[in-house]
DNA sequence: GCGCTGACTGTCA
DNA sequence: ATGACAGCCAGCG
């Protein structure tokens, strides 16, 4: 696992209920503002419980996608949490 | 180690 | 505003 890697992971789990950080965002903090993709690609192929991945949307305000029951799930998820879409 | 893939983003037409 | 194109990065075969 790279530290990369494990930055993303750190970084999503501290974003707190009712609030979304977009890839960009994230990969910023993780270190690399450039690897948006890489932090996706981490997402969708390594889903971690303890990584809220679900307050991960795109810079343009679209959900992006969600391994777990797609978009529709994650709309949801993020609307019980009280995050305005 | 190389090449392909993908839940992305920014720019051009 | 919408669609197409190119650039970037980490993970996997």
């Amino acid at each position: 696992m790279s530290k990369f890697t494990d930055k993303v992971k750190l970084v999503v789990s501290k974003i707190p209920a009712g609030k979304t950080m977009t890839y960009k965002e994230v990969a910023s903090q993780a270190g690399n503002p450039k690897a948006a993709r890489a932090v996706a690609n981490i997402m969708s192929k390594n889903y971690d419980s303890a990584v809220p991945c679900h307050r991960v949307i795109r810079t343009d305000g679209s959900l992006g996608g969600y391994n777990r029951g797609g978009e529709s799930a994650k709309r949801k998820i993020l609307l019980s949490e009280g995050v305005k879409l």
